[in-house]
DNA sequence: CCCCCGACTGCTCATGTGAGCACACACGCA
DNA sequence: TGCGTGTGTGCTCACATGAGCAGTCGGGGG
């Protein structure tokens, strides 16, 4: 055969451009039918044939099955990382709330955790996207922040659109002393919100990194020289409100005894933990949370989902 | 049905990604095998899925099929234009090569203009793409250029690889008087040169624009305040040597007549004359060409089509 | 209130398509 | 030369697919 090549693009050419039959195909070109096929099959495996779905709700099937070998994971959703890189965030927040709408069994409790992603997530939900699901605040709040009250309002959205109510977790994320902690734990009020937690059938969560501009140092928890630290000791970011490092272990003992909110055992014997994680920030972190088996599910763009791969 | 559109995303990512069948993904989806198939084509049609033939040598069919429709052509050729705006002309040429390679019924005589554009088409042409054809010159030679010969390797290199013989036309492309002309013109052996030439069955040629680089200035041919000259009296290129305005009309005459070649009408009533043009600064003369109907064929690229069938 | 119209659905049936198989041919090795 | 091997070809057959069609539903207009 001297060049298979570009007899198999006029035959795609002809089967995708004009849809000829591949019989049609195969008289036109003096080939027989399945000449055409296996040319056409060939273009296709070749990469001469590109079939891309372009859509911001399209997802990377491929790379999701990749995912799920890779990481044991029982699910996982990868959206394109669009061109302008700013949208990344958008759009995996739009797929979490897909995945959660279409989730099945409907979780009768929902833990969430907070943050700038899952904000956007809860503004994405729709309206009715199920009915009567408890929405539970797994760890401490962010009342000192600017934006007073997101991680309430976040959790109470989430509920309202499935016609549920929130059980909020009045606390602040991290104590300045353990003796504090201690008490605010075993309050009634506080003590109730955590034992429905770690009841949940399944956990919404995202992640932060080490960075000086963190939610946790932008609501007062942390001060930047806190972060040094923690970056010093090897913490490559947080799961609700506890600092890991690369292997998914807590950095700083002392610090996460101060921190309230279900544990990340709690969060790792659960039978569905949905990891929500955008942007190229956060490769780092995702990585340490997928390896140390703290999420069942895995939500992410393209970008991060391929860093994951590339190493694993 | 609430959003149709996510329904038919999820059915193509299920079919072109997992290649699932039609049947399993409505079972997967819960909507019937029927459904699912029309979801598809809708996903197509709405170009929710794009397939794409990505190779140097793919065409655009649909646009071609408009450029027949629109400018009455016989046939026409549209190659993808590449990214880097750089290649086109040899994307381009290497299409005009395919399409002598593979016409039917091959010429025994063929007329070829001389330009950059035809040079690269010559190089392309594959050794042995046909046997026994004459390629005679259809328009005067570049003697004077600075790399002197180009119009007769050209007309040379196209019939040796077809084992046939090149018939080349010893003459400048315009004289500085008229009397001159008319006195080569009658030589024998230009005389010949020019029967032969109005007999073929075939014409390639290229167009070239009114600029100061143009190859007649680079050849001595004309001056740039001749250039400036025939811009303001309408002119927008030139074919064969001969510069025509919008309408494909001689703009001076006098000009015209000490140009030594086959005349334009011969060019229009041949049966077959084919334009090969590329480049965005060619638009113009190429829509001059086309709508004057002095080619059957035309070879260009996407650019260039979809600039034609703009205001068509 | 009913009826008509259009959009949508799920079906039948003809056609298009891919997996698997037998053969044919060219090549390298004994 | 004879033999295996591997690639490429055209076939059969089962399955996937699209065109066309009748039934259904819902929303205006008489």
């Amino acid at each position: 055969m001297m060049d298979d090549e570009l007899l198999a693009v006029r035959v795609a050419e002809l089967y995708y451009d004009e849809n000829k039959t591949q019989d049609e195909i195969g008289g036109l070109l003096g080939i027989s039918r399945w000449k055409a096929g296996r040319l056409l099959a060939q273009a296709r495996e070749s990469g001469i044939v590109r079939i891309e779905i372009v859509h911001p709700r399209a997802r990377r099937l491929a790379m999701e099955r990749a995912l799920r070998d890779s990481f044991g994971l029982a699910d996982a959703v990868v959206v394109p990382t669009p061109e302008n890189e700013l949208g990344v965030q958008a759009r995996v927040a739009q797929a979490a709330a897909d995945f959660l709408t279409s989730l099945r069994p409907v979780p009768r409790v929902l833990g969430v955790s907070w943050g700038r992603t899952l904000t956007d997530v809860s503004e994405r939900m729709p309206e009715g996207w199920a009915t009567g699901v408890t929405v539970v605040q797994i760890n401490g709040g962010v009342s000192l922040n600017r934006r007073p009250g997101t991680a309430s309002t976040l959790a109470s959205t989430i509920a309202q659109r499935a016609n549920g109510h929130a059980i909020l977790l009045p606390s602040p994320a991290i104590l300045e002393r353990l003796a504090t902690k201690k008490a605010i734990e075993s309050d009634r009020t506080v003590a109730a919100v955590l034992e429905r937690a770690v009841e949940a059938n399944a956990y919404l969560y995202s992640a932060g990194v080490v960075d000086a501009n963190s939610a946790h140092v932008e609501s007062g928890y942390l001060r930047p020289d806190d972060m040094e630290e923690l970056a010093r000791r090897g913490a490559i970011g947080d799961v609700v409100g506890r600092y890991i490092d690369a292997n998914g272990n807590i950095v700083d003992p002392a610090l996460d005894e101060r921190t309230l909110g279900i544990s990340l055992d709690t969060l790792r014997s659960a039978a569905m933990a949905i990891l929500v994680v955008a942007g190229t920030a956060k490769h780092d972190i995702a990585r340490a949370v997928v390896t140390s088996g703290l999420c069942t599910v895995l939500i992410t763009d393209e970008a991060t989902a391929r860093a994951l791969l590339e190493d694993s």
